[in-house]
DNA sequence: ATTACTAAGATTCGAGTAC
DNA sequence: TGTACTCGAATCTTAGTAA
């Protein structure tokens, strides 16, 4: 976020055209004369600033990036644990999940409560999921430790219970992760994969 | 505000040790991953971020930097007017206050009321006044447009009424300022220089 | 007084690569 | 895999100066 476009907004330039040279802004923000004249023209060239006889004043535009900006650092600071929901597409995954989850089944059988169908659930997430998904570090996970048996190695994993159309289930996180941050595994009592298609569905933690 | 920094903050590294590396960061903020990976070393070294085995955390510092870029855009964004209180040191001025006032002393009788004392009061906002001081240009002023007199043009002036320990005066700012953004200028009634000497005073808008 | 151009210097970045 | 070094390229900033 440009420096200078704050400095503006702090000076209110959103509310009233004003007065300042660029002398002044670089006095300010500790740069040269020279380099504040340069980047008000960018600023302008990118319609966040219009300049005119009666002064200087922050577009619709540029206000709107500032307020987004605004926004998303708000969000990031004073976010608190609400219901999250994740929309996605189901794909195809390795195959590997059947085997995983018969190794992991009695694992799995403590912690959630049942032994989940053998194979899981591929879900890309949205584009503008990515930021949620996130989030789900924030919450408290079930925790599966890693364990070794018949004298192999297997990392240990975070739980999340979840419902997709009203089937319980499981996001799964291999603590050390091999999705990408856009793929959410799942585990559930019964056969998703059938269920749904290849077709976009909803996450509900619970 | 440093990028990456705020990017940390979304994934809430400020909450929890958060494994992520630089080339994802690249990835996810349009850059490569060897400029990640200098600019997360910058990071570490002001003390914003640690890195461990356990992950990476945003540092207590780091947190407070963010936070406080976040009030500042907060406070700008959505700020509203309420009551506008100066604190500040009376320091020497250059004396020519007298032959002003006198110039423009019908034009103030006309505006505020009274003439003010032929002189001039200066005092040097505190360092932590200086935002204040532009949310003038917020409040309606009382204006006093250019004028000419015996052939000398005067510039105009945007008056705001304050009170100082109860004394009834006017901050003076000229539409085109030789003073600093750090110094306001007082007229009143009475003769504030001798009333408060060389101290700290306390300027309300009214 | 002001803004903004040019040229040179300073900083930041990406590609290649070592570990 | 991962991080971080070097080095040339790209970008940004300042000084000088014109208008």
């Amino acid at each position: 976020m440009d420096e200078i476009l704050i400095f503006l907004l702090k000076q209110g330039a959103h509310r009233a055209p004003f007065r300042i040279s660029t002398t002044v802004i670089g006095k300010e923000l500790d740069m040269s004369q020279q380099n504040a004249s340069r980047r008000m023209i960018l600023l302008e060239r990118e319609g966040a600033i219009k300049r005119s006889s009666t002064g200087l004043t922050i577009t619709e535009s540029g206000l709107r990036t500032l307020n987004e900006f605004h926004n998303e650092l708000k969000n990031a600071l004073e976010w608190k644990v609400e219901r999250l929901e994740f929309t996605g597409t189901v794909i195809d995954g390795l195959g590997e999940g059947e085997y995983y989850i018969k190794k992991y089944a009695k694992k799995l059988k403590e912690n959630l409560g049942y032994i989940p169908y053998f194979g899981t659930l591929n879900v890309k997430l949205g584009p503008g999921e990515m930021q949620k998904r996130s989030r789900l570090r924030l919450i408290e996970p079930i925790i599966i430790e890693d364990f070794e048996e018949d004298g192999r190695k297997f990392g240990g994993l975070f739980l999340y219970k979840c419902r997709i159309k009203d089937i319980e289930g499981a996001i799964v996180i291999p603590m050390r992760t091999h999705h990408g941050m856009d793929v959410l595994e799942i585990v559930s009592k019964e056969k998703l994969r059938e269920k749904l298609g290849n077709k976009r569905i909803k996450i509900t933690l619970v």
